[in-house]
DNA sequence: GTCTATAATGGGATAGAC
DNA sequence: GTCTATCCCATTATAGAC
């Protein structure tokens, strides 16, 4: 994958991908990409037209066609492009997790913070490209799981998701194995709901709180999730 | 409003839409309203066509225009139709919970099951226009949020909304008021994204959990969400 | 690789007969 | 209220010059 990824497409005048004070302007298939992905990520697959994503990028609507073909297929690139790499952040995050010493509690903290702190710091510290793109899978979470180009996808994430269901249920033998699924899938719904950056929790406290505000967003889930699970315990 | 609601697109009597068996053939606008309802809560706005909508009615597509006009304006009839008598239950089984006695994890739990029990009620019990209907304002609030047509809706949930974040905070002075709307809102965003209907929970629990097991669902969410308030209290 | 031009289709919307 | 026919534009997609 030839295209920036990590440090996001970090433009600069000069076309034709000369050097600006050391970093290449983007190429036209990256340009395409990252407008597409912005758009996809708002309106869904059918409320962007192939025309706005290339007005959106500056480049002209053949482009589009001579680099990924039709529409269904950019739009399957736009998943793929960074999916190794987001899931490969959420690997080494349990990982990290399954490192820590301590209480249930604790050990179970920590695995929770490993899901969802990949994600939130992708979204809020890796610029607008990933932020667009975590939008757009919460998105698609939400909407087109059934479409083809999604299976390759949820596969890969169903597996994922099973690592930390397995880690949780490894710390909580006392608890029913279906009661450790049904707390991941709340969990995953919070954090779906909350990274389409609904504009509700905003308007609903009068604007005393910001879903805009996901450091705040992660530690308030760290605590309201954690206590959900000990729901269970008492069993 | 002259379309029944209540009962399912169901009874009555005739007119020049012959009896059949004692029962009423839907109304041309009744049935395009019940088709719009089912495709777009499954596709979103852009992603049905009107001559979707025509085929899936049974009816001519210049009807649609003679008896909704615009697509914008017909998508606006299918969510006001329901949206009334949605909040008038919503209200009522406020109210009720309100009467509730005892401690403050019994009135807690009144109070949660009454904002999730009349919704997963009418997607599961009151036929399939309601189970549309309700997968329709879940795509919704995930979604286009920021349409012209949605604004009154949204105000109107809203102070239904604000009325649940109140009882909760009346049972629980103890808590701080930001993290009473932080709880509720996670509940939302949980109920939200599980009347979606997603197949998620399905694949991701290899068989062993339905999300389409709505009555389970919501014991499980009770005994969650209950739980995920109390790691507020010990502050 | 990029551009202009255009084909081909689909879909929103309307006119007017019945 | 319902139907047929049609307008008209936006959109997907391609051909072919540069």
């Amino acid at each position: 994958m030839e295209d920036n990824l990590k440090k996001e497409a970090a433009p600069s005048l000069k076309t034709k991908n000369q050097k600006v004070d050391g970093r290449r302007a983007p190429k036209t298939k990256t340009k395409i990409l990252d407008a597409a992905e912005a758009l996809f990520s708002r309106r869904g697959f059918y409320g962007v037209s192939l025309r706005d994503i290339a007005a959106e990028a500056g480049v002209q609507l053949a482009l589009s066609y001579y680099h990924f073909g039709s529409k269904e297929d950019l739009f399957g690139r736009v998943i793929e492009r960074r999916a190794e790499e987001n899931k490969q952040g959420l690997q080494a995050s349990l990982q990290e997790a399954l490192l820590v010493k301590g209480s249930q509690d604790v050990r179970r903290i920590a695995i929770i913070r490993a899901f969802i702190m990949p994600t939130i710091d992708k979204s809020l510290r890796f610029g607008t490209g990933w932020k667009n793109y975590i939008r757009l899978l919460a998105q698609i979470a939400n909407f087109a799981q059934d479409e083809d180009y999604m299976a390759i996808y949820r596969k890969s994430f169903d597996q994922l998701v099973a690592e930390f269901v397995q880690a949780l249920q490894d710390i909580h033998p006392e608890m029913n194995e279906d009661d450790v699924h049904w707390c991941f899938f709340f969990l995953q719904a919070a954090i779906t709901h909350i990274l389409v950056e609904s504009t509700m929790l905003d308007r609903q406290s009068r604007g005393r709180i910001h879903a805009s505000d996901l450091d705040l967003i992660a530690d308030k889930m760290l605590v309201f999730f954690s206590a959900g699970f000990s729901g269970f315990q008492r069993k």
